[in-house]
DNA sequence: GTCATATGTAACCATGTGGTTTTATGATCA
DNA sequence: TGATCATAAAACCACATGGTTACATATGAC
């Protein structure tokens, strides 16, 4: 595929679907929200949402693979960040579809001045 | 949910994510493209791409449940049409966290002032 | 060393997703 | 009217997802 979309942005179709993917889910925005603005363990982070910390893990997990999230290991916690170059990008992919749609309206002002 | 997301945008939990899952696949995110710049029926879609017109239009309904296309009936035909004020909602959430980060970054720089 | 805490990981389950094929319905055209 | 084309909708399938519980392993505190 990669018409309309990644071209630009050295991004696979697949990174994309990975973004989008991890984007589309209440708990892991929350996820995103809160370690771009202060780093944090899993635990502290499970304490926050009702369910397990294996579930809260495998959100990180699924961040971690679209790149939302960078993690390192700190003594026995594991500290999460949000990694906002990632988030730039999906967010560069929707204003291409922006930029199309500018288009398409110059094409038709185009149009009709013609007439 | 709906800390660090849907709040400024009248959108719930629920409508982000089908926003975000209908954007995490690379057919649907090409559908928007070409609807975006181009009113288009199903069929004329489902030539384009190697898979059933049932599959196609599958992920014409879950655009049209993401708000991302409008459709409507044409005599025979659906047309599609890519839907840019959704989109510009999906791009406004991710500029949300783009903010949060900058807070984050302007209260590191106080601290450093600080000192 | 022992113990508590943080994490890792596996097995399991219900449900959702992305595709298929098949069959039915509806609209246009000759 | 009949043939054809566009769509609709259902049944089915393999696999992914989002959660669980249970258990193993690491690390820090004492």
């Amino acid at each position: 595929m990669v018409t309309y979309d990644a071209a630009q942005l050295d991004l696979t179709d697949d990174q994309v679907d990975r973004i989008f993917r991890a984007l589309a889910d209440a708990t892991r925005r929350d996820i995103i929200g809160r370690t771009l603005t202060e780093e944090s363990s899993i635990s502290e982070l499970a304490h926050r949402y009702e369910m397990s910390f294996a579930a809260v893990r495998k959100h990180i997990t699924v961040l971690e693979e679209a790149q939302l999230v960078c993690t390192h290991r700190s003594g026995r916690e594991r500290r999460i960040r949000g990694n906002p170059e990632h988030l730039q990008k999906a967010q560069a992919l929707l204003t291409t579809y922006e930029r199309l749609w500018r288009e398409r309206i110059d094409r038709l002002d185009a149009l009709l001045a013609e007439d």
